[in-house]
DNA sequence: GCCGTTCTGTAACAAAGTTACTGAACTCGG
DNA sequence: CCGAGTTCAGTAACTTTGTTACAGAACGGC
């Protein structure tokens, strides 16, 4: 790994303690990557070759219907681990999905065969790689219940919630975006989105949705 | 291990196999237990002690949303380690759904501590267990997809022909039972089954469905 | 400003989920 | 065998979500 790549990594102790009790082999072997907005670090039906750890950015993990719908699985921001890269890397199969970068995206890649023997030899690092396993399939199994159960309005004032509280009340997005995001039609989202308006909830603009009315949008989070 | 229990795994010489490359440890480790059909095998939230291998019958792995409303997640045959069961033990989390034995089921448990040393010590074991998560995230993915974009009456055909075609046309199952495995509601298998004995597909009698046209419900599984 | 593209709005209809019943089919105790 | 209670299925009316088919507004580059 290059000085610039370890120098990068000093902005994340968590995982320098983390690579540190993995060894210096492990280290040694990662390769350090730079993914601009829109570009794709793996696509459905690719092999898997390399262990995929997000230093910085957002990346979102999507499965495509064969008739062009979307459904964001997950997003990957720094210090999480691809639990599908994970898990294929582990099983040997192909990606059964999509990730695209968000945002800029600095992540490291650790080669299968480095990744297979640190997971044999550091326990520290195999316990780090099997919580974050669990997580995923914890994540995976929420959302089954939340397309199964939820309802859509809820689930788009969470998903507005999310995005806003960051920082500020304005959302930059579109509606296709949201529509994707949820795994629904961007009708479904335009004509949800109106009627936040008309309740006086939000307002809303061209790419964009500015959040006016927190406390009922955080109520409907959670109505049934 | 009871000579009971290994008279047992004979029955399975790919189980037999794995357990050998295992070493002697984990066998002499591992309980046989047998569960009672209805009978659950974990319950949500659930701390999860030992590592779950299905040697008969089948289980039905499923998640309750906080309305009692029911979705499948996936079913365990012969063979067949459960997935939740394994990643919840290399996380060190409580259950997230619940698993209940279908039929009467005979199963392996092996206990966590040894779970864990065999994990690190036995390669082939390993790829087993790693084969197993990678297939369980699949399957996953797979219902999000499903459930997302998939058309219900396709999703009831497609059961429909899951349950009969292991040997007869008949298949005993309430709607309310399809309505438990598919995430809906009883009115909608109602209404759907109707609506296939309409059209002559099946015949419905109490508790009770009659496969009459195979090669019709085999085109609405696919069909969009 | 003009033109093509992207984004949003909306109507009309189909599919699925919900609520609220009704009656049929079974089962168990006497 | 009969009646009572329980489980299972049918159905109507309505709501929510998904689909199809447009129309027009806002933006970006020339």
């Amino acid at each position: 790994m290059s000085s610039k790549g370890r120098d990068f990594l000093k902005k994340y102790p968590a995982l320098q303690d983390l690579f540190k009790l993995a060894g210096t082999k492990l280290a040694d072997a990662m390769r350090l990557i730079t993914v601009q907005p829109g570009m794709s670090l793996y696509q459905h039906g690719q092999a898997c070759e390399n262990y995929l750890l997000i230093l910085s950015g957002s990346v979102r993990v999507q499965k495509l219907s064969e008739k062009g719908q979307v459904i964001t699985l997950y997003h990957l921001v720094a210090g999480r681990a691809c639990e599908l890269t994970t898990t294929c890397l582990l099983g040997g199969k192909n990606y059964p999905a999509e990730a695209v970068a968000e945002t800029e995206v600095n992540a490291i890649l650790i080669p299968k065969a480095d990744f297979q023997e640190a997971l044999a030899t550091a326990p520290d690092f195999r316990n780090f790689v099997f919580s974050s396993i669990d997580k995923g399939m914890n994540d995976l199994i929420g959302l089954v219940e939340d397309v199964s159960f939820g309802r859509m309005d809820n689930r788009l004032a969470r998903r507005l919630l999310q995005l806003a509280d960051v920082s500020h009340p304005i959302v930059d997005v579109t509606h296709q975006e949201l529509a994707d995001e949820l795994g629904t039609a961007r009708e479904v989202i335009s004509r949800l989105l109106k009627g936040f308006e008309r309740h006086g909830w939000v307002r809303l603009h061209r790419g964009r949705v500015e959040i006016v009315d927190w406390k009922r949008l955080r109520d409907l989070e959670h109505s049934m």
